[in-house]
DNA sequence: CTAAGTGCAAAGCATTTGCAGGCTT
DNA sequence: AAGCCTGCAAATGCTTTGCACTTAG
C-alpha cells in the first residue's frame, strides 16, 4: 500500500524531470532534489520548508538556490505558486485543476479535488477590461489542529 | 452624476464609521482619514498607496499607523485583506460577496461582481478535515494596460 | 483622567541581486 | 569548452515591534 504511494511519486518525479528537459533546463543535483521533494509532498511547502528538508541531504545547498529554482519552475509551468494571506509563498507541483483550503490560523494549505466547484466558464466581457486566463478558488477555514486548539481555549 | 458617486462614498464612509463605533474603536483623525480613502477608492490599494495619498493631508501621519489601523480594521471585519501573488497586501472595504481579477503582470486588482460565479455551497466533508468558513475566487489575466504593452513588444 | 492610539527608529522576515567560481551538456 | 547554475554576502522591500508621548471618550 505504501509502495503505491512511492510509485506514484516517482512517476510524478519522472514527469517533472521530463518537463525540465523539455524546457531546456540543466538537471543539476539541486534541481533533482527539489523535484523529488515536490513529487513526494502533497502539502504545499514554503521555500524555507523545502530548504530545511533538503539542506542535510544536498551538501552546501543554499536558500538562494531554492528560491531561484522554484522561480524557474514556476516560470516554465512545472509548479505553481500559491499566495497565502500569510505572505509566505507556497508551492504546488500538481498542475491539474483543483482548489485550496487555507487555515486562517496557521496558514496550512490543503488540496480540494472536487470538480463540483469547477467553474463552467471564465468571465468574458467584464467591465474591468481584463482578459482572463485562469482562476483559482481559495476556501478558508480552520484545519483540524487549529479547531482543537480553539475549542480548548473556549473553556 | 459625479455627485451620485460622492454621495455613495460618503454613505459608505458613514457605514464604516458606525462599524468602528460598534467595535468600540476610537475615531481618531487617522482612522477617519483612512476610512474616507477606503470609502472613495474602488481599486484595492496597498498600505503604502494609502499612506502616500494621506500623508500630505494628515500632518505627521506615519506609515506604521497606516499598517496598524488596517490591521485593526481587518480584525474587526470592516475591511478585508487580499493577498495578491505580488506579496504586497491589498485592502478592500467592500465586504459583499464579489470576486477579484489580478493582473499577472503589474498586480493590479479589479472587482468582479458577477453572481454567476458565486458558489451554491461550501465543501462540507472534505478529506482534509478542515471546516470551511468562506471562499474567494481569484481570476488572473492581463489588465488593459499590460495587454497593450504586451502587443507592442511583439512587433 | 486613563486606556487606547500614535510616531519614531530600529528590527524582522521573506525574497532578490551582484559577482566570482563550478558544474552540466 | 561555453554558458548555464550555484553559493555567498549584502541589499531590498514590506511589515512589525518597543517605547515614550498624545489623544479620544
Amino acid at each position: 500500500m505504501n509502495s503505491d504511494l512511492k510509485q506514484a511519486s516517482s512517476e510524478k518525479f519522472r514527469r517533472l524531470e521530463a518537463g525540465c528537459r523539455a524546457s531546456g533546463l540543466s538537471l543539476t543535483h539541486q534541481r533533482r532534489a527539489l523535484l523529488h521533494c515536490l513529487a513526494q509532498r502533497s502539502d504545499h511547502p514554503t521555500a524555507d520548508q523545502l530548504y530545511d528538508e533538503l539542506k542535510s541531504d544536498v551538501g552546501g545547498l543554499s536558500r538562494t538556490t531554492v528560491y531561484r529554482i522554484l522561480d524557474t519552475f514556476v516560470r516554465v509551468g512545472l509548479v505553481s505558486k500559491i499566495s497565502s494571506p500569510q505572505a509566505k509563498a507556497r508551492f504546488d507541483a500538481d498542475m491539474g485543476r483543483h482548489h485550496h483550503i487555507v487555515c486562517e490560523q496557521c496558514g496550512k494549505v490543503a488540496d480540494l479535488f472536487d470538480s463540483d466547484f469547477n467553474l463552467r466558464g471564465l468571465p468574458e466581457n467584464n467591465s474591468s477590461g481584463f482578459t482572463v486566463h485562469n482562476y483559482e478558488i481559495t476556501f478558508n477555514g480552520l484545519c483540524p489542529l487549529c479547531q482543537k486548539i480553539g475549542k480548548e481555549n473556549e473553556s
